[in-house]
DNA sequence: CTGAAAGCGCTTACAG
DNA sequence: CTGAAAGCGCTTACAG
């Protein structure tokens, strides 16, 4: 069987071994045999056939010929790190669905596919389709590596690209603003706390490195001190968790982190509380607020700025904006957002504050 | 501009228009104008004729003409309705691009696409390519409400579909037992609660109308009383700390309360917490698990069973073997669990026992 | 350096 | 009831 290249089984095939034309066994395939007034027995025997040999359709093809559908097709890929947490992803994925939503109401005459496609990290070069524009119109790319990044920075895309909290040249990006990690220095300080730690895990991304070392700055430059590092083996809750065990065992005279991730954040508070301290009262916690969902944490977390929600929309617009060639008046946007001083930090109990 | 029919631009019309023939328009658009030796004024030509027209390529055509990777290429389609929390899709995604990679590591000669169609709820049947098959080889379906599962069941898709947590005749599926509910019933009964109440959203699906009807009726049974019901409008965690906190200012005597979803237990959590009410102290709560990350709550809640990552595992790995016809023992898989008794219920703290 | 042509796999009029 | 043929938009040998 197959068709001496892939193996892959195609209508003609089916043809050939059950004596008919392509024709019928297309006809048949897509149910259209009673208008078609195929007999029963060739019916019976396309689909016995085509059953036997394991025939799956060519989705392209099948698109391509019905035609207007497929003239009107764009593809939207998302494009993230497998190791990253999906939850910003999905911030992108509801954001395109909105703008797909508005599109249809405005009278697009797209039809818009999204597809998802996941690299590991540091290997994004390996996204099929990514520098032949064979697989997708357009693309948002996130949680991208420093390697990743680097190469981007070599290549160049043939479809409109929109990066999400990273920045590399040539690229439209839409990313936070660098000196958040300084924002969650200040108010740690502000709040009076003086023995600061900063939480992270491995491996250190663009937007990552820039919350770390801004904050660092922002804490010696405050207070003259330095900043104690825990650094997380992974990305993951239960690593930031055990990073934090082995810190405060150690030295049990921190009094203010700041976790620059959200899951690093929840590490945090689990292994506080299990050592039975407490949020703020023993050490107090600051994030980034990128899972974009406060009440996820108790007490809830303050962050240096939430803006993840806003960020993927920006991002998508720029990209629909893109894709339609309209006027844009930056290709690359810092979305600003305010510090959110809540219960982690202030101790200060704020009435129905965790929902956003 | 346009083709007339949709207004899309092709290779053809940006050839007319530069006065070109189309292989050397495509060339250029794939950037293969080196080695086809383009003169650069063609080069700029062309370039500029498809900006100005807005060219954007047809993928279905790009995809099919590009020989050997088109013929193995299969599309999977998550289908999932918009409201719906994506937790559980986030499971199906990681599960898919595991199996994904175990296909490749094993030689599979195909190439797998990933796409994300979402509905809005009971319009499942608006989804592109959904009858005809022209947009994906196989899909995972879940997150429909009724009147979507009664349209499953008129129809019959012309290709591998596999149904999470919903059952309709014909379609193969992966659920959870139909009992779970009952279980959070005895372990509230056993650990002493005796004025239960049961937390849901609309609409109510399919898994949670098995999950409130075996909560009420186990109640019944074990105590010979009714299960006051608390009813949030949406399923998000905001309106269901409003729906308990209506319900806990009219009738402060509640002591158990089954949350019938992660999502809603979230809301409950957040309700009792800002009423100075104790976990469990005051009030115990059993979730369901379906985050499939208990970590994220404190106390750690207890749940009647988790599963979700084992379920999405098992879909994929269903519908893999569907689409390769392998030998399927059974199409109708039930997912086991046992209650997790955690702090939540229970008052005792277990060390380090937030991730799993 | 460029043009004319074949053909990817499929569906659908159309002719019998 | 069935067969032969056109053609979706694109890329890529091939001939000049």
């Amino acid at each position: 069987m197959g068709n001496g290249k892939t193996g892959r089984i195609t209508v003609r095939q089916i043809a050939e071994a059950a004596g008919l034309t392509i024709g019928s066994v297309s006809s048949v395939l897509n149910n259209k045999h009673v208008e078609r007034r195929i007999s029963p027995a060739t019916v019976a025997k396309v689909r016995e056939t085509a059953a036997r040999l394991g025939y799956m359709p060519n989705i392209n093809a099948r698109r391509l010929r019905s035609g207007a559908e497929s003239l009107n097709s764009v593809t939207l890929a998302v494009i993230t790190s497998f190791e990253a947490p999906l939850t910003l992803v999905n911030h992108i994925i509801k954001a395109i669905r909105k703008a797909v939503d508005n599109e249809r109401k405005n009278g697009s005459p797209y039809q818009f596919t999204v597809t998802i496609d996941m690299f590991n990290a540091g290997d994004l070069a390996s996204v099929p389709g990514l520098l032949s524009g064979s697989h997708f119109n357009a693309a948002i790319i996130t949680n991208t590596t420093p390697k990743d990044d680097h190469f981007l920075q070599r290549v160049q895309l043939p479809y409109p690209v929109v990066l999400v909290n990273r920045s590399v040249p040539g690229y439209p990006h839409v990313c936070e603003a660098t000196d958040i990690g300084s924002r969650a220095a200040d108010i740690l300080v502000d709040h009076g706390r003086r023995k600061l730690a900063v939480l992270y895990g491995q491996p250190v991304t663009q937007v990552t490195h820039h919350r770390i070392n801004s904050f660092m700055r922002q804490v010696y430059s405050r207070l003259g001190s330095t900043v104690q590092e825990i650094v997380a083996d992974t990305l993951t809750e239960r690593t930031a968790a055990n990073a934090m065990r082995k810190c405060l065992e150690a030295d049990a005279h921190i009094d203010g982190i700041y976790a620059v991730t959200d899951g690093m954040a929840i590490g945090a508070y689990h292994c506080i509380k299990q050592m039975g301290m407490q949020i703020p009262a023993n050490v107090a916690v600051v994030g980034s607020g990128d899972y974009g969902f406060p009440a996820l944490f108790d007490p809830p977390l303050a962050t240096a700025g939430e803006d993840s929600i806003q960020r993927a929309e920006s991002a998508v617009n720029l990209l629909m904006a893109l894709i339609h060639q309209r006027e844009i008046a930056t290709t690359e946007i810092v979305t600003e957002s305010t510090p959110q001083l809540r219960e982690s930090l202030t101790g200060t109990r704020q009435p129905w504050s965790g929902f956003n």
